[in-house]
DNA sequence: TGTGAAAGAAATTTGGA
DNA sequence: TCCAAATTTCTTTCACA
């Protein structure tokens, strides 16, 4: 967090055709982008560096893996202290059907993105990891009927540079 | 949907690998796995063919990019009708803001997961582009302490493979 | 299917502006 | 920083088990 990175138009042309494809060759970057190969892979290593590129993610099709039912589950954790909620989030991470979790302001502590093979499943994994749990006192489980993905994530304005710490 | 893909140990040992790292090369796969890389191409092919992969997705930093506040919308959205929800969805999922968007069960017909600046550009997301909305009839908005993205997602069971259609 | 070797393509490194 | 060329490494193909 020191030091600052400035997106320029080509860092942020860059990240928009990965954004879209993360495997598109450097070949490619450079030819859309209009620099040179070698520059393509300087700044993406520079966009590694510093933090904004992350990594590289598999994205898989939950339903071909078994898992064709996906639900949200809100979860209150009471009392909601840290000597209880570091070993609950631990917990749920390691559980293979979570997807995500996310802690948040507001009545529910937490918010679980499960994916599981059927309501049998479900219904296991809600009365088995969260209401047999004493810290947990209260869950409300909402089905997925459908999810998108939405559009590439960048920077708030049109502005041409972006200071970024 | 029609054909069906048997995902023996190879391919789950595969998926993993990628999960972990989607960058691994042919060779190190190959290497890792036991077998040799134009096989490991093969499979990854053929995940890709039949779907159970579907894609690279670049991971990124919101917070490097400006967006360092996040938050999940909750939306009921009446009347709950097709004409209405499917305007409704397009219009969120174009959003620059937007990360994801869930239909759900449940009292709240949506989920909305966003990335702001600030605050103050929450305040005007939620009064532009939701309350002001005539088939909205709700939003309630939690703010995003911390996320995690949990372990690879795998078949269910332990078992050696999976019929997945 | 799976393999190894060869051909092709891409990623890196280097050095000069 | 950027680029172009050289080098290394990976991907892809293909004939064969």
């Amino acid at each position: 967090m020191t030091d600052s990175v400035v997106l320029d138009a080509v860092d942020l042309h860059i990240l928009r055709l990965l954004q879209n494809d993360a495997r598109t060759t450097y070949r490619e970057l450079a030819a859309e982008v209009g620099v040179a190969p070698s520059t393509c892979l300087d700044r993406v290593a520079r966009l590694r560096r510093t933090g904004v590129v992350l990594g590289h993610r598999l994205r898989l099709d939950p339903a071909k893996l078994g898992r064709g039912l996906e639900a949200l589950l809100l979860v209150q954790v009471r009392p909601h202290r840290r000597e209880l909620i570091g070993p609950f989030v631990d917990r749920i991470r390691a559980l293979p059907e979570s997807r995500a979790l996310f802690h948040l302001t507001g009545p529910d502590d937490y918010l679980v993105h499960v994916a599981v093979a059927d309501p049998a499943d479900l219904q296991r994994l809600v009365l088995d990891e969260f209401t047999s749990c004493r810290e947990v006192a209260r869950v409300e489980t909402r089905l997925i009927f459908q999810q998108w993905e939405c559009g590439p994530l960048l920077p708030p304005s049109a502005s041409p540079s972006l200071s970024a710490d």
